[in-house]
RNA sequence: GUCCCCAUCGUCUAGUCUGGCCUAGGACGCCGGCCUUUCAAGCCGGCAACACGGGUUCGAAUCCCGUUGGGGACACCA
């Protein structure tokens, strides 16, 4: 058995996309199921789009979903008299040609042919020309053969036939030296041993042409699998409409990494009924008989909901690790930093049964961060009554008094004081909720106390007192 | 226009390869209820799909053909 050895190529001409993670995803799934490689690539052959910027934001993107890569990233630019020698050994062994047709002139009879319903496909007139001496405007042409069929048996596609009479004669090396895609892709994933070609299916007609540059080499063809696109919610190919474009969006949109690759791995992959999996399962169960051939809409919603499922299971501190940036971006930073060892924690058990992003829980956390808040206009309108008074007042000398300030004791002291004043547990908790917290709506009353400490609970009560005492009956 | 891929609830999907266990299961969302100190969470229930037409077969969501629909590719982009 070879190794197995798998590659993510992107063109940094943008940033890292959902799509994109979703492929890279794939191929490092099955890389780590099968112990083989999961090679990174980066096809910058397009002098005129890539960026370092986009470099960058790929890297960043794949490091903060957590797909390590074991070889690279390499980048073609890199690589160019590899291209080139290996473009000159098809030209020497006549399987290639220069061709002097202009990009105009190509583009010219391109539309021409369009027009007339014709075959788009150059026609061939270099092909016999015999050009041994190229001007410096000639581009190198790949021979691409003209009979029978070219086969695939893909991952996920299963059989796939093209007949080779449709095939074009592609340019490989540009006019500039440069080499073009359908050319340095086969170079690097021969020379790099790939052995799964796993991609978009936007790929799917490239590999045809592929094929027989890998079989004019000596080289062997590696398996190719195609993955389905992912669509929009109007069934269009994914993109900027559909909301959020880079990965890294949605780690500043209050996701977890690991939420993310769940739910992506979810959108074409299935293992039953299952929908939450841990990366080592995934790693353990991922197979590409159980992958969708037809595409997925995108669906934030859903999106959402796992990242929700994330935020309650995972372990609170590292929630809480994660919750820290968002946390400075609310400007409650310094005051979250100066809580006691542990407070962040309780603080995230407390709120992460009740938001969906770190942004949510960041914004949420407020109340409990803060020394003073405000109270909401309409929740003290409606329950900080003059009437309410008494026992509040009688709930705060209590838990002044109190030896401990714990959830049992507070709990205990509370109860009493319903007792005294003969009330029902909803008329003394919501005015306790709104004085606490502002809101009326919050985690549990004693929970509440607990974070704010004895102190500030005591500060609000008081407060919560005098204006209840003050409002208009 | 040519070639290629795809087709189960609104969405993600199980089931399709190896026809019968499918009066089609789960999940998100939506609606209703329960629980309850609020809001959530949780639990229970409801709505909701085999694109269409032909075959093959005792029997088809499952196999075959066609139609329709959607997507992709046809660059000196990747």
């Amino acid at each position: 058995m070879t190794e197995v050895r798998v590659r993510f190529a992107p063109s940094p001409t943008g940033f890292l996309h959902i799509g994109g993670v979703r492929t890279a995803l794939f191929n490092w799934l099955f890389a780590r199921r099968e112990r083989g490689k999961f090679i990174l690539r980066i096809e910058d052959t397009d002098q005129s789009r890539s960026t370092e910027e986009s470099i960058q934001a790929i890297l960043e993107g794949l490091r903060w979903v957590g797909l390590d890569w074991d070889e690279g990233p390499f980048r073609q630019t890199a690589r160019m008299d590899l291209y080139r020698q290996h473009a000159m050994k098809l030209f020497e062994q006549r399987q290639a040609y220069w061709c002097v047709c202009s990009a105009e002139e190509l583009e010219a009879r391109r539309k021409e042919a369009q027009a007339k319903g014709l075959q788009q496909k150059y026609d061939g007139r270099c092909r016999e020309r015999g050009i041994t001496n190229p001007s410096s405007e000639a581009a190198l042409r790949f021979k691409a053969p003209q009979e029978g069929q070219t086969v695939i048996d893909d991952l996920i596609k299963g059989r796939v036939v093209f007949e080779n009479n449709l095939l074009d004669d592609l340019i490989i090396l540009r006019s500039n030296g440069y080499p073009t895609y359908n050319f340095s892709v086969v170079v690097d994933d021969a020379l790099m041993g790939i052995t799964h070609v796993i991609r978009g299916d936007d790929h799917l007609t490239n590999t045809p042409r592929q094929i027989p540059m890998f079989q004019a080499l000596a080289f062997a063809v590696p398996r190719f699998g195609h993955l389905s696109m992912i669509m929009g919610s109007d069934k269009t190919r994914l993109s900027k409409r559909h909301g959020a474009t880079s990965i890294l969006a949605y780690r500043d949109m209050g996701y977890l990494p690991e939420a993310v690759v769940n739910y992506l791995v979810r959108l074409g992959w299935s293992h039953g009924d299952q929908e939450i999996f841990s990366r080592r399962e995934l790693i353990e169960k991922f197979s590409f008989e159980h992958v969708q051939k037809s595409s997925a809409v995108f669906n934030p919603e859903k999106m959402v909901w796992v990242n929700a499922e994330y935020i309650k299971s995972n372990d609170p501190k590292r929630v809480a690790t994660l919750l820290q940036p968002f946390l400075e971006q609310a400007g409650l930073g310094a005051e979250a930093n100066a809580m006691p060892e542990g407070w962040l924690e309780q603080l995230v058990v407390a709120l992460r049964e009740r938001c969906k992003t770190l942004v949510e829980m960041a914004t949420m956390a407020a109340p409990y961060v803060q020394r003073d808040i405000v109270i909401e206009e309409d929740a003290a309108k409606k329950h900080l009554t003059p009437d309410i008074t008494p026992a509040l007042s009688r709930f705060a000398d209590r838990v002044a008094a109190l030896a401990e300030f714990s959830h049992a004791a507070l709990e205990k002291a509370f109860m009493e004081v319903l007792d005294e004043h003969g009330l029902r547990m909803g008329q003394l908790a919501q005015p306790v909720r709104v004085t606490l917290t502002g809101r009326t709506a919050s985690p549990g009353l004693f929970e509440v106390m607990e974070l704010l400490g004895r102190e500030r609970t005591l500060a609000r009560l008081r407060t919560g007192i005098e204006r209840a005492k003050a409002a208009r009956p």
